[in-house]
DNA sequence: CATGAATGAGTTTTCATTCAT
DNA sequence: CATGAATGAAAACTCATTCAT
């Protein structure tokens, strides 16, 4: 019997160099941008800016990216898929009380969502939502209304159980309760940056849900 | 009698047309402007479109205002300016009980910032902070911080007066009664605008204030 | 009575230089444009050298024309039109024999379209045709059918009247009777240039001329 | 019976595949960089798409041609060697009489350069002559002037023998008889192409042929 | 030999700003 | 004062060419 050849079996690839390269570039191109849109804006981000802090020449972009506008899209949905299943996996662990759920939705998303490129991008977001109406709507449905619907969920619930009073506008209520940190974030990107006010993220989430409370206990009940 | 000069002599009006132009122009290129910033953003706010828009040549922008972040600039101060001194007026008019007071502040702004053209521009200011840091300088000090100012004086004011209950962080507290109202408007001029999404803005002002209320009135004095 | 004052008519514009430059603009453009395409071709033509060639700025292009593909179709529309025209009416002011016909018939022809800048165009349509679809249209419709049509009538004519031989097929004999002229435009215009070889026109198309009579006369009324 | 081994071993041919891969990849290029050429246009034509076509990477190209200029240069002679010799071992074998001779070389002419890619290159050679007059010069004295040059001393072997009639100008009459196929070609990757009109290749040259006899004959010898 | 990622020079296009009339 | 033609700097985008693997 002859002994078998080796295997013809493709090639075992050194692992070259460049393949590592090109696996590892999308992501890097997407953190330099989101670096340069987030600083400048959309319309003032040049591709050189963010070739440039990626380490690449401009053309390299578009092996990537068909465009400006691709790569603008490219960053929100990569940036906030991974963070939307994050944040409905910490919602979803929630148990207890509806207090308690409250006090950790609350965290939850504000952890989630004061990481400072994430705020950014939310910012970035707002600001050009009328320029790219596809991000507009993306952001819309798969961000912001899901989290509207959870708080809501979460203020029937608590009403049901008696645990919350029966506020009369649940969308205002939980308007009232979700757009303060996000007001907060935005701030802070934006008139917040230049005159240098800065947030004690810790404490302020601690302080705005004690108030939340305060709003929605049960008057009887109240003793916190 | 000398005769009548044969040259065509512009009639000896007191209130000449031409002279009414001049006076009335910068109002009426702000005016365009104003309106080409809001649904188009700085950036994308073509020079050309304002002067359209103005009925006037874009030369004539120019014996106005200095060049295009000139005129940014004075549609921002030319709008905030008269509204900070209506708002406060309205503020000082304000009297009876701190729950009474509340309600006719948080009306008042809202009534004031909700205009159409002045919401717009606050969500400009928002995303054109970072390429203006002067702007947001000027709205944060004569407009950010006046509002709050005023939330946290009455605050102060209702809690001294032993109407409502002792609140730990003032400054949480105002943010958490002021915030939901801009981001209100700034959604409504951003991803709001293109999924459609539209304010009842009376029902908003009442419910919102009615859910200030219930967080801050004594929980024994509660009789809604 | 007073004399009436010299109306007041619109005000008799000295005619202001600028006026003039902007009617006068958009041929020199043409003219400029349809100088580089001619000798660069459509793709190695850049606007750059046709606005320097005008003596204008780039930007000053743009006011006149929306993009190089507009100026190239503007250049072929502007050459073309005015030919079709003047060709038409040296047709019909024909008269006489047949033979008469076709000889002043390809005279004009060879008389307009060997004009150097139109028979460069013509050149440049059968180069670019597949890249401008719409000019290829444009150029087979108004021109060459027009051309070939004019033709075959001639032929029938002759024949009815008895002038010419009953030549099988119109369609190819007017494509024998055309095409030459236009492929020595063409050929001047492409390899010849490089070349170096020269056209006797009068000789050319006194040649021409008589081969085809040649061709079409009766045998028995020959006597050239 | 052995058993047949798992492994895929090639089959020890005598003449390895990728041998004969190596051999055969300019011709291959070639076929591609011609086809992409022919409908694209030099300048609409990438290297990507040659490539792709091909079935290799870019850079394979340059393994084999200098850069996009020198494949170009290839495409045309690699296409156009063969074709003249083929053409020319045509023409030696026609015999008999003139006209016999003449109808043999018309359609030779015909069935060699209507084959599309070739007319194809014709097209592209009249379209960028101007940027490549290296290519023009050989496509005049390898092709054009070869053509002339047999068709001319055809009209002088008929004259001499009597059975042509004396026509005055050689130059223009082998034009006459030349230019109309080579224009039918042309237009046929041009204009033709976007229009749709399609040509009957065997009934034009054949029409073709009969007029250009009809010319040539003597009148007293005619008896189509 | 073959690959294909990376490059960067070159071109089109836009628009705030200027200035002669 | 008003005009609007002209400008030119700035930015996006393309693609032939190179070179490390």
């Amino acid at each position: 019997m002859t002994p078998t050849p080796a295997t013809p079996n493709k090639p075992p690839r050194t692992c070259r160099s460049w393949e590592r390269r090109k696996e590892h570039r999308p992501s890097e191109l997407l953190e330099a941008a989101t670096e340069v849109f987030v600083t400048r804006g959309y319309a003032a981000a040049r591709l050189d800016d963010i070739a440039a802090r990626a380490g690449v020449s401009k053309g390299t972009l578009y092996l990537y990216y068909a465009g400006k506008e691709e790569l603008f899209k490219a960053v929100v949905r990569v940036k906030f898929v991974p963070i939307i299943n994050e944040f409905q996996a910490r919602i979803e662990q929630a148990t207890g009380s509806s207090e308690a759920l409250l006090t950790e939705i609350l965290e939850s998303w504000w952890c989630c969502f004061s990481q400072p490129k994430l705020s950014g991008i939310i910012k970035l977001i707002i600001s050009e939502a009328g320029n790219f109406p596809e991000i507009a709507r993306f952001f819309n449905d798969e961000v912001s209304q899901i989290g509207k619907q959870s708080t809501r969920s979460l203020l029937e619930r608590g009403i049901e159980r008696n645990e919350f009073r029966a506020v009369e506008d649940l969308e205002t209520a939980s308007h009232l309760i979700i757009s303060p940190m996000v007001m907060k974030l935005v701030w802070h990107h934006s008139v917040g940056a230049c005159v240098g006010d800065c947030i004690d993220p810790e404490n302020f989430i601690r302080q705005h849900t004690k108030l939340v409370l305060m709003m929605l206990r049960k008057p009887d009940a109240d003793q916190t």
